[in-house]
DNA sequence: CAAATTGTTCAATTTTTGTTGAACAGAATC
DNA sequence: GATTCTGTTCAACAAAAATTGAACAATTTG
């Protein structure tokens, strides 16, 4: 018995509570994260998110995924600004739980809005500035070449411009599948 | 006549010939290409291409951007790769020499084709992945929550399937400005 | 107001990513 | 076939980004 009076200090703090599915799932948000340009740790708190019926504490999120508090406290944060994860409060309860928004359209706009749209409006004040470094320009064959570009430029930026709204207009025009007439 | 004679010595390497406007649009698309998870050196050679009007060779390109030939390789091969950047050969030349492909929906759709494409086909395959992690859990409660998981992902993937042509199509109808009717 | 709970901030650290340049390969020229 | 020219590769290095966790609010509870 002295070797494994040790029993009791086996603490039960290995809640390593995923299933497998919502591994895979945690995995696949972590990867698109990434192509999103978004640290993983983000992708993983989503996706461990979606996966759940009932909204997590950030308590919760960390230990599930074994990440550090800065880490959670940033990234949901973070979710939460691109309305990719909203907050509940339980009554009765001081702390703030979590719960995924899995409408693909509120996520796309969100998405746009906090990562395009800013660069769209940056892309109006270079433009201006491009546009004055070229008209400073004294040779005359070399302002056009200057000109000529400013011009393409401009164009490109007019066509996102309207891009944009189309796409958030044209995603999620089906969100709820309509296979499958439960809810 | 002894101090002096090293005038011989000093190199004509100092080819820094870019225009202010030039160093700006550099500029532009170095943040661009940062914004869009390639390497700030891809947007810096594509800016510099973009702004000349001769194709230059990978030479000049690693002089005029102070980069290492490396660099200069890799990038002009990404770009290529993105449909970014075209390549010609002057007659009697043997060096391959760059030009920048300014129109915005070859640039749309190559970038779609090499960075979107390949997610939603490794998607596809997840998403099977996923299913048959769902079809073997035990509890059938867990296993529906799994199951409903499946199908938002499923639903996303096809809406996300359906975007991209869409996208690759209403990008650049309108290519070559209207005002001006020079061309 | 001391102690406990929940969450934020940010400097230090780790991890990831991009860049460099020397060694190499192929092709043309002497 | 030796030399020059052009471009590629990749291990070592540098730079950038994400993560950590200890210190710090801000609340709430006893």
């Amino acid at each position: 018995m002295n070797a494994f009076t040790v029993t009791k200090s086996i603490q039960p703090n290995d809640i390593i509570d995923l299933d497998d599915w919502e591994v895979a799932v945690i995995d696949l948000f972590l990867n698109a994260a990434n192509s999103f340009g978004l640290p993983k740790s983000y992708g993983q708190i989503y996706g461990l998110l979606f996966c759940r019926d009932q909204a997590l504490a950030m308590h919760e999120v960390m230990e599930l995924l074994q990440i550090s508090k800065g880490s959670a406290s940033q990234g949901l944060r973070a979710l939460r600004n691109l309305g990719a994860v909203s907050s509940v409060f339980a009554a009765g309860d001081r702390k703030e739980r979590y719960i995924a928004e899995i409408r693909l359209r509120k996520l796309v706009v969100g998405f746009l809005r906090e990562q395009a749209d800013p660069h769209l409006e940056k892309g109006t004040a270079r433009l201006k500035q491009i546009e004055s470094l070229v008209n400073n320009i004294e040779d005359v064959g070399a302002r056009k070449r200057g000109a000529r570009r400013h011009e393409i430029l401009s164009g490109w930026h007019r066509q996102m411009s309207r891009l944009l709204p189309w796409v958030k207009m044209i995603v999620g025009k089906s969100d709820r599948l309509p296979q499958k007439s439960s809810d």
